[in-house]
RNA sequence: GCCAGAGUGCUGGAAUUGGCAGACAGGCACGGCUUAGGACCGUGUGUCGUAAGACGUGUGGGUUCGAGUCCCACCCCUGGCACCA
């Protein structure tokens, strides 16, 4: 019988679903594990080979373990919420309702069902389900009752393309431009009031944790850039001739004896209090204050003037595109403010500019500037001829002017500072911090690049944002009781780019009583970010009832006609049970891609930890281990729908079927390198499964007849276990496939030798023991990878499920095989090699002795004198002479 | 600019503590079997050389009996951050 994948893939799929092979019992499970792939947004064009990589990296991972023994649950969702989703629908021209229904069925049934994986569908999740998103908006309601989440104006970005604010985490820069994550539409800097959640009050905590996290080093990287800590001191300067003072944050105190002005964002305090004054009157100018500043204040004749100035500086910094920003590079702009700072230290007298080379959101908005040993400042300085004073002196020695870029010097050992002369920067920066704080000047601080997380979009395909404004008791949560917040049916749901949710068009919807006065009231319009969406969904997939599937539950209460529904079957007080909360999270094991480093798995991490410290939940982490997957490359590229790329897994799953395509993509590479699909590779692994089938099916009754191959075998078969059993632990899964191909190749060569008697008949009652174990063992390696041919190829030679069969344990005594190689080296280069005995190969004065016999040996050593013999137990012996 | 990782045949990639470089595949070539083959089986395949042999893991140096692996300098690629004080 050929190897037919297709049939026999149809009817093992049927059977373990049938029989409810992989079933985990929630309940009683003996040693859980909670083992969790990503689930997917359900885009029109389906699932894309890329996808596979962590379906059949966590289903390999998964078989392996319940082999082991445990009881693995490993369920399967839809992130169906969210722009992706809705612009999609928009281009196809239906309503994401009616659109996600039918993909969400093409992905489960025609393409993931034939994966060959232990997903669980009886516990589906789908973001989308009124079920789920009550517990969505549920958590928002808790943030806001714990102080972690507020709706405040702030700059945020906006993509215009998308015609909603977008949260900084989903913006990315390309060529320069910070562009929409989404559609790589360059993004505009708006100040809108929107819903943030305080993510930054975990700012340390996020850092500090990743520390005792098994994640992927990558992913945690991407977190520690993002978080951004910097640690360093809040300094306070008075204002001369004002009661004013600017505080300004720097990490290199050190130099502050070289500072000779001051930047302001556009946004601060002090520039915001500059333009309220009518004239510039408290300036004191003439010719005893412009010896050092002269250009920038020369323009400064008139107050009226450059009260103009300075506000038409701000003004346009403020409303600046991304491209004009590009094109300035980093030319700096700015303007004068008309004040003076005086530095404690040394009295003197810093001038105060305004320019939008300073963040606004970080530190505190305002920078001492040392021109002598930072680029931007000395950059600063040049353009507006403001004194350069060198404090630092590197490792040239050079103590002269600072003139070009080149001059500036950030590390080395302080001069012209009095107190700090001669001291190596590190050590300068702590005494100067110490007697700052001392003197009281200023105080040690941390700081984070981190922002708060902008929740609100306007869109239409998310959760109703779950908050109701009165206008005599301000805002107020919807009652937990009145939840969901169903999200109303709008047939013209597309954004409306006015700065608001086209759900603000529905005002029979928006009017509300408020909850606290019982006064007319209107309900919040926007939606909350997708990513609050899948920022608790690990969360709720072992609490999912599973009396029926999700998609028969979905139907039932949320059929794409309905526009309201009456009943809910909802669960009491909690979007889970806690104690299967207990017995099941954290997540055991996590894979998916790395483009979520700073997304997905940092708000995970955001609301698990909130959700602990309001005492839902008894864990911080909600993954315990993370692992980072690769990238698949298509022609050079990476595999992607912008790219147009993509490859349809059904293509290949028809033409090979599953066992051949998980086997494939994991064989490809380093699992977390990714690789180059190609389809004449995958051709290989195809045939790679036929040699298999013949193999088992071909020689059933195969007798060995030699004991020097069995043994042979045997010691090859414990190694393979060994290396197999290794690698799928670290998640090598690329060498784990080739070892058991060496493996194959071993056994094919034995069961094609002149066995049994010398080309005699085979005796088909006479059964190997050997013969039938190494069998097994291959077979049994397989499984994880290839579950269909090896349970149909199973079924023909062993007893139930081979799913259901322990792993194969090896012997350590069985690893020693009976001869060995040596190599003789004769001044480290490879001259001979001789084969002897284990035993022998490990006593030095045996291999010396043989080595010397070697008839190349003594060629190369005639005539020379051996000075000293290196000897390496067991590999090798090399000669120096 | 900063941080991290990588650089190995025609290609994807493999190589415990430094110890036979190129496992396992793909491709290609030749042969077998075939009416035929994009099926199957076998052989070969780092470079130069008829050969013995020499050279060979981005480049240049170093440590070592011995370096893909360790150290120094540089080049290049990939990813993250980026006017972050």
């Amino acid at each position: 019988m050929k190897y037919n994948p297709k049939k026999i893939e149809a009817k093992w799929a049927k059977v373990w679903d049938k029989k409810r092979v992989f079933k985990v019992d929630i309940k009683n499970a003996k040693k859980p594990f909670y083992n969790l792939a990503m689930f997917p947004y359900p885009s029109a064009e389906g699932l894309h080979v890329g996808h596979i990589i962590p379906y059949s990296g966590v289903d390999t991972y998964g078989r392996y373990l319940r082999m082991n023994g445990y009881d693995v649950f490993e369920p399967m969702g839809f992130d169906a919420f969210g722009i992706h989703s809705e612009n999609f629908a928009i281009k196809k021209g239906l309503h994401p309702k009616t659109l996600i229904s039918q993909t969400t069925r093409y992905f489960r049934e025609k393409q993931m069902k034939r994966l060959g994986t232990l997903f669980d569908w009886d516990r589906e999740v789908n973001t989308t389900d009124p079920n789920y998103y009550k517990w969505t908006q549920w958590l928002f309601i808790q943030m806001y009752k714990h102080n972690l989440a507020e709706k405040k104006k702030a700059p945020v970005t906006y993509c215009p393309s998308c015609k909603t604010v977008l949260s900084d985490e989903q913006t990315e820069v390309r060529e320069q431009v910070t562009v929409c994550e989404r559609c790589k539409t360059p993004i505009e800097r708006r100040e809108m009031e929107q819903w943030f959640f305080k993510i930054t009050k975990y700012a340390d905590k996020l850092l500090a944790n990743l520390d005792h996290i098994n994640w992927s080093e990558k992913t945690k990287r991407a977190q520690r850039n993002w978080i951004g800590k910097s640690e360093g001191i809040n300094i306070s300067y008075d204002v001369e001739n004002t009661n004013e003072k600017i505080v300004c944050f720097t990490t290199r105190p050190d130099t502050n004896f070289g500072a000779t002005f001051i930047v302001l964002a556009p946004e601060h305090e002090f520039v915001k209090w500059v333009l309220k004054q009518k004239t510039l009157s408290n300036v004191i100018l003439g010719s005893d204050s412009d010896s050092r500043i002269d250009s920038g204040q020369a323009r400064m004749t008139n107050n009226t003037e450059q009260l103009k100035e300075i506000s038409s500086y701000v003004k346009k910094a403020t409303t600046k595109s991304e491209q004009e920003r590009i094109s300035e590079g980093r030319d700096k702009t700015g303007v004068f403010t008309g004040f003076y700072a005086i530095n404690q230290l040394n009295h003197y007298r810093m001038p105060i500019y305004v320019s939008d080379f300073v963040i606004g959101s970080f530190g505190t908005g305002a920078v001492v500037a040392v021109p002598a040993s930072d680029i931007r400042d000395f950059e600063f300085a040049k353009e507006f001829n403001i004194p350069v004073k060198r404090i630092i002196v590197g490792q040239d020695g050079k103590t002269g002017e600072i003139n070009k870029i080149e001059d500036v010097c950030e590390e080395g050992t302080l001069i012209n500072s009095e107190f700090l002369n001669g001291l190596e920067r590190h050590i300068a920066a702590k005494k100067m911090i110490d007697y700052i704080e001392q003197k009281g000047w200023g105080k040690r601080v941390t700081t984070f690049k981190l922002r708060d997380w902008c929740i609100s979009r306007q869109r239409y395909w998310g959760p109703p944002i779950p908050m109701i404004n009165c206008p005599k008791c301000g805002w107020n949560p919807v009652p937990e009781k009145d939840l969901p917040v169903l999200l109303p049916f709008i047939k013209d749901y597309k954004p409306t780019g006015d700065g608001k949710s086209p759900l603000a068009k529905n005002k029979k919807w928006m009017k509300v009583k408020c909850p606290n006065c019982g006064g007319w009231a209107e309900r919040e319009t926007d939606v909350s970010d997708t990513f609050l969406d899948s920022a608790w969904y690990f969360l709720r997939y072992p609490s999912v009832d599973s009396a029926g599937p999700a998609s028969a539950r979905l139907a039932r209460s949320y059929s794409p006609k309905a526009k309201t529904r009456t009943t809910l079957a909802l669960s009491p007080t909690l979007p889970w049970d806690p104690s299967i909360t207990s017995k099941w999270l954290p997540v055991d094991m996590y894979i998916g891609g790395n483009e979520h480093a700073v997304l997905h798995l940092m708000y995970s991490r955001f609301v698990t930890m909130a959700l602990k410290d309001m005492g839902y939940i008894d864990f911080a982490e909600p993954f315990k281990r993370f692992f980072a997957h690769g990238l698949l490359i298509s022609e050079g590229a990476k595999m992607s729908k912008s790219r147009g790329n993509v490859v349809n897994p059904n293509i290949y799953l028809d033409k090979y079927g599953a066992d051949t395509l998980r086997m494939y993509i994991l064989f490809l590479g380093p699992y977390d390198a990714g690789g180059d699909f190609r389809d004449t590779a995958i051709a290989g692994m195809y045939r790679f499964l036929n040699r298999v089938w013949t193999l088992v099916t071909d020689h059933g009754n195969f007798v060995i007849t030699e004991e020097i191959v069995s043994r042979d075998l045997l010691v090859t078969m414990h190694k393979t276990i060994k290396k197999v059993t290794e690698d799928i632990n670290s998640l090598h899964f690329n060498t784990a496939i080739s070892s058991i191909m060496e493996y194959y190749n071993v056994l094919s060569s034995v069961a094609s030798s002149p066995h049994p008697p010398a080309g005699g008949p085979k005796n088909p009652k006479f059964s190997c023991a050997e013969w039938d174990e190494t069998i097994k063992t291959l077979l049994l390696l397989l499984a994880p990878f290839a579950p269909f041919i090896s349970e149909e190829l199973w079924s023909t030679v062993g007893e139930s499920s081979i799913h259901n069969q322990p792993w194969p344990i090896y012997n350590e005594k069985l690893l020693v095989e009976e001869k060995v190689t040596i190599v003789i080296q004769i001044n480290g280069k490879v001259r001979d090699k001789i084969e002897l005995k284990t035993l022998n190969s490990k006593l030095e004065t045996e291999v010396k002795k043989l080595a010397l016999e070697s008839e190349k040996v003594k060629t190369y050593l005639s005539g020379k004198k051996m000075v000293k013999t290196i000897f390496v137990p067991g590999k090798l012996i090399n000669l120096v002479v």
